[in-house]
DNA sequence: ATTTAATAATAGCGAGTCGAAACTATTGCA
DNA sequence: TGCAATAGTTTCGACTCGCTATTATTAAAT
């Protein structure tokens, strides 16, 4: 009955709804690429906020990552850190200012909440096998939650990483961590 | 049992998919806008091929879409045709060259075509109640199929359109029309 | 203990997107 | 006839994007 094919179709749909969502960003004060990149400082754990994470994350280069956080920097929104025990490494943890922006609920984020739990639902699981899928042709990292992580072990509070082998806070046990590997 | 909201969930996957398939695309001859604006030429009636329908199309305004569409037309894959009627408008019909780019699937198409056939017919229901919700919000137009128009009558062969008073061929009514009402 | 190689981040380049505002050329209306 | 609305373009400044050096620093191989 369609004269699409129901991947160019759905392909269409997730296109529009990221432009559609774009054009409201623009309108505020940061563009599309600032605000993933700051929404994904603010959930990582220590140990992947550094700029090569973030390119790994945004599937861009770390050139265009470093400039776009630099941007962030620039405005205060996001400190830099160097690391003691190397020195080439940076991680940037989000300030102040960039939390606050963070909680403004967007136009799309209004929409989704008005869905039937039922359809959310769904959506999600759709959503979450074709990102799966994607990563997986292209080799990249899943950077899923800590505690999702073949790696993790539970504790009486918080747990431990056998790969990194440190112990973990509660909170850091729901971050998104770069070296996260499926169960 | 998510320390995500269902809302920021559903928006990082669709960001991270959107990213994850226009990294592709950046290794392509097209960039991202560039690719959508001749994928909805493509698909559009002759009627709605104005850099103003596209950029309405896109959700971004005239300025953007009129450098967008030259900088196809400079790569020849779409064609120049000023109106006689109104010597103000113009009209961009794709070249055949570009109709061959488009011919070749994405890495999304091809992760979409793997989709359980539930999955897909569900993610696409879901996607299209966002985007519905989207343009309300925005008091942005449909853009919706000829043939689904509440302006549409159905000929033997072909149609009508009760708006812009003409007839249709069985092509066109199955392209994008910017006029498009629900019914 | 040195060289050499790998890694982390950045700078600079050219093409292009993005909104906003200024600017033509028409067309429609009063 | 005159002015406002409309269609499209141009220019601007900020920025993204991939790419190719380039600089530190660290790791591995001699």
């Amino acid at each position: 009955m369609n004269d699409l094919s129901e991947a160019q179709q759905i392909r269409d749909l997730i296109d529009r709804l990221t432009r559609l969502s774009a054009a409201e960003e623009w309108n505020g004060p940061l563009n599309p690429s600032q605000f993933a990149a700051l929404s994904y400082l603010a959930r990582a754990n220590r140990y992947s906020r550094a700029p090569s994470h973030v390119a790994d994350y945004l599937a861009t280069t770390r050139g265009t990552a470093s400039q776009t956080l630099k941007a962030l920097a620039r405005k205060s929104l996001i400190d830099e850190t160097r690391s003691d025990a190397d020195k080439r490494s940076i991680r940037y943890d989000v300030a102040p200012d960039g939390l606050d922006l963070l909680k403004v609920p967007s136009g799309l984020d209004e929409v989704i909440n008005e869905l039937p739990n039922e359809t959310s639902f769904v959506l999600t699981a759709g959503l979450k096998a074709l990102v799966n899928a994607m990563l997986l042709r292209r080799d990249n990292r899943s950077f899923g939650l800590c505690r999702t992580c073949k790696h993790h072990q539970g504790r009486e509070k918080g747990g431990y990483c056998k790969l990194l082998e440190v112990e973990l806070s509660p909170v850091e046990t729901g971050q998104i961590c770069h070296e996260h590997a499926a169960t």
